[in-house]
DNA sequence: GCGACAG
DNA sequence: ATCTTGTCGC
């Protein structure tokens, strides 16, 4: 949590806008049914098209367990292993889980994005920490995600009438554009296309290693 | 003290 | 996260 407290002081809310974004990341971790092995993508695609341009996964064991709050010590190690694998970087990485929307203002976003450098978006289908309204029906409303007086995030309709998720930043980005990415992002789902194509990526190479 | 608590 | 069973809708 100290460490957590320090990183935070180095999280910037601006970067680049939609038209700098030429490739889109998307990172999520799977794990096998008991536990005891995971399995980290990274999905590169094309910001102008969506067509995926580079799939990289990392199988390894977990050295952390899932603590509400500290998810980030579980999840970024093998999400920066597989990141190493990556060429060229994406412009902008979408993350599976909470970016500054979290008790100490660093979610898994925040230490991906602090980490790397690299601008980066917290999409998380749970809100952690907050209240906010039920946006509209329509793809693309959206409404405030509040904690402690402050706008921490916002919770989005990614699809029309569908529940929506809830989107903050991680490091160098502003919530207007990550929104705007998030959204254009989502053809057809409810999870935007890049992290559901690492979810798939991920759970795929579990299953590739059990014997049928 | 009690409830909440990303994945 | 993962498992389970059923239902709704295109």
């Amino acid at each position: 949590m100290a460490l957590q407290e320090r990183l935070r002081t180095l999280v910037t809310h601006t970067g680049p806008s939609i038209e700098d974004v030429r490739r889109l990341g998307g990172l999520d971790v799977s794990y096998s049914k008991d536990g005891s092995r995971l399995s980290a993508a990274v999905v590169v695609l094309d910001m102008g098209t969506l067509n995926v341009e580079q799939v990289t996964t990392y199988e390894d064991t977990p050295k952390f367990g899932y603590v509400p709050g500290l998810f980030s010590f579980r999840e970024a190690p093998p999400l920066l292993a597989a990141l190493e694998n990556v060429d060229p970087l994406p412009d902008v990485l979408l993350c599976d889980g909470h970016g500054i929307a979290h008790p100490r203002r660093f979610g898994l976003a925040c230490h991906i994005g602090v980490i790397t450098g690299i601008p980066t978006i917290g999409v998380a289908k749970q809100a952690m920490i907050g209240h906010y309204e039920e946006p509209d029906g329509p793809q693309g409303s959206w409404s405030p995600l509040m904690d402690a007086g402050k706008v921490i995030g916002r919770a989005l309709r990614t699809a029309d009438n569908v529940k929506p998720v809830f989107v903050s930043i991680g490091h160098k980005i502003s919530l207007d554009t990550a929104c705007d990415i998030v959204v254009h992002s989502t053809p057809k789902y409810r999870i935007p296309q890049p992290i559901r194509l690492a979810d798939q990526a991920s759970r795929h190479v579990l299953r590739a290693g059990t014997v049928t």
